[in-house]
DNA sequence: AAAGTTATTTAGAAATATTCTAAATATGAT
DNA sequence: ATCATATTTAGAATATTTCTAAATAACTTT
């Protein structure tokens, strides 16, 4: 996880290397998933940059996410409420998803994805390629103004 | 897993349960989705009853599945191709998605999901209370024509 | 078994969400 | 600076999902 925010520079390069063109379109749709903490929709990216940027197309933000995730860019994240999210935070993480807010809400832990992959690695696929996994925990926030934290338990 | 179909007295006892009357639409909705190999979207199992039951509505559908959701008789699977589906197996197991076919397939493993639970115990989840949680199994099929299995490594 | 009460279904309209089109534009290469 | 080509645009076309009010059917009570 990137803790400064990513600069255009880093982006073209990134786009370069997938022999897609720095447009200045892109630039804003791949920076503001960055700073979203969210998983956003199309809609969703759409209305945040329109404001500032009205030019901007919603048939690009939709075609720009779609060009993104096919390359790697960004990921596709799946929704019980049925909608397509993205999330430019490619690593294998897990995600809380509280079925009140909707809220899909990031969750690293490297215990948990090697515990899986080691199982995993326990495992004969027969006609599948693994390429990667996430582990989704439904559940709901208590209190939908605050944010979530998980924690070790303290020892008894 | 239930292993024989199931019959219309079972799932009438069901929707008594949750308050809900047993509709012809819904016995065959229902139906439906427990023979479902898949993991259709509320279109697809419109289509496969709409020759014997010209009747049953779009609407219908949709409001069912939902209503059946909402009642824990089904469970809503996301799907990274931004589609909703519902499955009719509402036991905790995991999912694996082949990005090529969009196909969802059950994978169920009691050793899989205990490790997972483990882990989740020794956490504390600040404002977050969980439900329940699925592995999802991203990759590919090599024949698409071909069912996936998954057994255990030989030892070496 | 009939009547009453209420949830459910229906068809079609309405609202949303997504994709497509062909022309215009901007990017990266030469 | 020019060229070839990928990308964007607005709006139309599709597809998906929800809503509406009237009609119907299920369960309850008698």
């Amino acid at each position: 996880m990137l803790e400064r925010p990513i600069t255009y520079q880093e982006i073209k390069e990134k786009l370069a290397l997938h022999g897609l063109k720095a447009t200045s379109q892109r630039l804003v749709i791949y920076e503001t998933l960055c700073k979203s903490p969210q998983h956003p929709t199309a809609e969703m990216v759409f209305d945040w940059i329109h404001t500032a940027n009205p030019s901007i197309s919603l048939a690009t933000v939709y075609k720009t996410l779609d060009t993104f995730a096919d390359n790697g860019l960004v990921r596709r994240v799946a929704s019980e409420d049925g909608s397509l999210r993205f999330d430019a935070h490619v690593d294998s993480h897990n995600h809380l998803y509280c079925t009140n807010t909707k809220e899909i809400i990031d969750f690293e832990d490297d215990t948990l994805q090697n515990l899986i992959q080691e199982f995993l690695n326990t495992k004969q696929f027969e006609n599948f390629v693994i390429k990667d996994f996430q582990l989704q925990i439904n559940g709901q926030k208590i209190d939908h103004y605050k944010t979530v934290k998980v924690h070790d338990k303290e020892k008894k």
